[in-house]
DNA sequence: TGCCAGGGTCTTT
DNA sequence: AAAGACCATGGC
């Protein structure tokens, strides 16, 4: 099935970001990228391409125990963000000369969401000041513990444990993994939230401002202004959410303003007060200035 | 080799 | 309120 983008998408870019990242949870190869899901216990590996129709992405079920093309095509709408208008985005980067060199070079370059609020959880923490290389290599530690994969054609395309499955690890299971005993803590917490309601994905979509959501998220022991970013850009979707303090986008300003040393707090501020509504996009954008 | 990495919490000034 | 210590380890 084809599934077509509001506005400008291109496949092609999204595959080279994607490969070049380590994610545990697809894999590209050949211009095609798989991933295995669980849908209400039932397994499914799709496969995503280049559709002959511009701004569109082609979808393959591989293997299905009853998800059905439904869910499927659903998911990856939602992982491609493709409901976003991104043409409104660009209208509002011409107006930023920040913008000028990725806009034109990644056209059609949308956001790799976090579909499972338990997975951006992880991700947000694991990910917290460390190289992401390693970052990727302890996710993936995290993820084959539990053995959840669907095999195909001598491959295993590995399914993000739940969070009810998380909560079984020690802090010493984690040590064990190389996660520090801090990270350890903050996971089993999260993954508790995620259980109890608390930091479930419908829950935190119910919020209809962007503070209150981050307020709550922030409220939450390892889910500090940068993790509660991550979470509302890239699950919940408020177009406004940017990862303050970023590492990534202070070295992308510190390049595109041509400042002598990392802009400041305040700097920042007022940059991500100017981007406003696009401030999820601008930083996407941003990252890209490094390569 | 030493600093940095897609930070956060807890403790001290 | 703001600054510092500490966490942990790999990458370059």
């Amino acid at each position: 099935m084809i599934l077509r983008a509001n506005g400008p998408f291109d496949f092609g870019v999204m595959y080279d970001f994607m490969e070049r990242q380590d994610d545990c949870l697809y894999q590209t190869r050949g211009g095609k990228v798989r991933r295995a899901e669980i849908f209400g216990g039932r397994r499914v590996l799709f496969e995503v391409s280049e559709s002959a129709e511009p701004d569109g992405l082609e979808v393959e079920i591989l293997h299905d125990e009853g998800a059905g093309e439904c869910v499927v095509s659903e998911y990856v709408a939602d992982w491609f963000d493709l409901d976003y208008d991104l043409e409104r985005f660009y209208a509002f980067a011409r107006r930023d000369g920040r913008f000028e060199a990725v806009t034109g070079e990644y056209y059609g370059f949308r956001m790799l969401a976090y579909v499972n609020v338990t997975d951006v959880l992880v991700w947000s923490i694991i990910g917290q000041q460390i190289n992401m290389k390693f970052a990727f290599e302890l996710k993936r530690r995290l993820v084959e513990y539990f053995g959840h994969f669907i095999e195909y054609e001598g491959e295993k395309y590995w399914i993000m444990p739940s969070a009810g499955e998380l909560l079984t690890l020690t802090v010493e299971d984690m040590r064990e993994m190389q996660i520090s005993r801090r990270k350890a803590e903050y996971i089993l917490n999260c993954a508790e939230g995620v259980e109890n309601g608390s930091l479930s994905k419908e829950y935190l979509q119910s919020f209809d401002s962007y503070s209150g959501a981050k307020t709550h998220l922030t409220g939450v022991r390892g889910i500090g202004p940068w993790s509660a970013n991550v979470v509302l850009m890239r699950t919940v979707k408020f177009r406004h959410a940017v990862p303050v303090g970023d590492a990534g986008l202070r070295n992308a300003l510190k390049i595109t303003d041509g400042l002598d040393g990392k802009p400041g707090a305040e700097y920042i501020e007022d940059i991500i007060s100017w981007w406003g509504q696009f401030g999820a996009y601008a930083t996407l954008y941003m990252w890209r200035v490094l390569g």
